[in-house]
DNA sequence: GTCTATAAACGGATAGAC
DNA sequence: GTCTATCCGTTTATAGAC
């Protein structure tokens, strides 16, 4: 279908997809390299192992997604001159890029979000490095455009919200099961409009009266004992 | 640590929590077998296979778990006296049986968790089956309690609610990380607070006024194309 | 019921010819 | 750069002694 010739073009196209129908440890190198017509030592030659596979199939799509992701971040708060940033700007700045893309940046959203819940610490590690610009800005505009929520209370919801999206993003074909087939998963613009209302509603949320916000001090003392607990295992 | 003397119920422990702390397919029966003291044989003795042995571990606690979830909200309704239950209460009922169990329901919980979020469909359709008559009741009630929410939209809600559940349980350790320590994500009393406030407010969103609803011929329709795509695979 | 030993298959990685 | 052939570890499952 594509007209790469390249045979390393070939091996990222086919893992790109096999790994987000299947999932990373579910895909063999056999059948990557199998169905990209080639054999099991060009992805050792091209990228050293399956891991270094994997890398260059997040790096290729992550970099310019993310970038744009920033870019439409600027953009909107440019448009607000100083005023505050709607939640629903936020969070489309983040998802539409990664969704609005074709088919090919559809297949790696779906690995992202795969590699993002699997058990497999390596791969959430790789993800995590890709992340961590676009989630310091979009965590700190989001906390600016909810400035009746305290911080732990904030997190949480972040929290709850990437499970959303990701579970979504993975389980498509489970919603059409259990709304009887009333509900696409894989169209991308329902999930970005549902999601979006829900999330920003969510986010919203009236805090709880007799939840009691955490102090200065116990900030201090909750990061000391996740530091210990970190370091004991 | 238990009392437990018997092989079978050994295995089962072990292979509990085994699979909640790693997931199912990164846990070989031999690093179970060997946990549990007895070897590698023992498992096909009395399971027949490694499914086998997830699908008992499942059955053990699934069964009671999902009873008292249906009790409390039989209990729920009582109360309520043919009046509407309120969202809260009916996501107690369907959580708090799950959450505050002692150590042991825990690690089934999380497993629960993790087998619904794998790629694995053989591993998700035991699942299925097994929460056939809760969610059944759950969504029934559900719906009844958001009466201006269409069932289209009310579907993809409950989905995006089960992925925040779902990643919450599993991945405590991660939003420990994003919030700097601020947060525990091992505390199932937290998770409880905040994820049924989070979730009834996205339940109860505002509906976007653009979005059409599907009218009745158009459902017909979708459940027609959605068992069309189901069969083609 | 519990064990040892082994079967049978599959995984990633690599050496070396071309 | 690309290939074949192979190494070596790991996995689940099973046969058969006790």
């Amino acid at each position: 279908m594509t007209a790469t010739t390249d045979t390393r073009e070939r091996l990222l196209d086919v893992a790109e997809v096999m790994f987000a129908e299947r999932g990373v440890r579910e895909t063999s190198l056999r059948g990557i390299t199998q169905k990209a017509g080639t054999n099991l030592a060009a992805v050792n030659y091209h990228f050293g192992s399956k891991n270094g596979l994997v890398g260059a199939v997040f790096q290729r799509r992550l970099g310019p997604i993310n970038a744009e992701r920033l870019r439409r971040l600027d953009e909107a708060e440019r448009v607000a001159a100083g005023g505050p940033v709607t939640l629903e700007a936020i969070l489309r700045a983040f998802l539409e890029p990664a969704l609005h893309g074709r088919r090919d940046a559809h297949a790696c959203f779906v690995l992202v979000a795969r590699a993002h819940l699997a058990p497999d610490p390596e791969l959430r590690a790789m993800l995590m490095s890709a992340f961590d610009a676009v989630a310091a800005r979009f965590g700190a505009a989001l906390q600016a455009s909810l400035p009746g929520i305290p911080p732990t209370e904030f997190f949480w919801r972040m929290h709850f919200l990437i499970g959303s999206l990701c579970h979504t993003v993975v389980n498509g074909a489970l919603l059409e099961d259990i709304s009887g087939g009333l509900c696409r998963g894989d169209d991308d613009e329902e999930i970005l409009a549902r999601l979006v209302s829900f999330g920003a509603a969510g986010l919203r949320a009236a805090v709880d009266e007799g939840a009691r916000e955490a102090s200065s001090s116990d900030v201090a003392a909750a990061r000391a004992s996740a530091r210990k607990r970190r370091t004991r295992r």
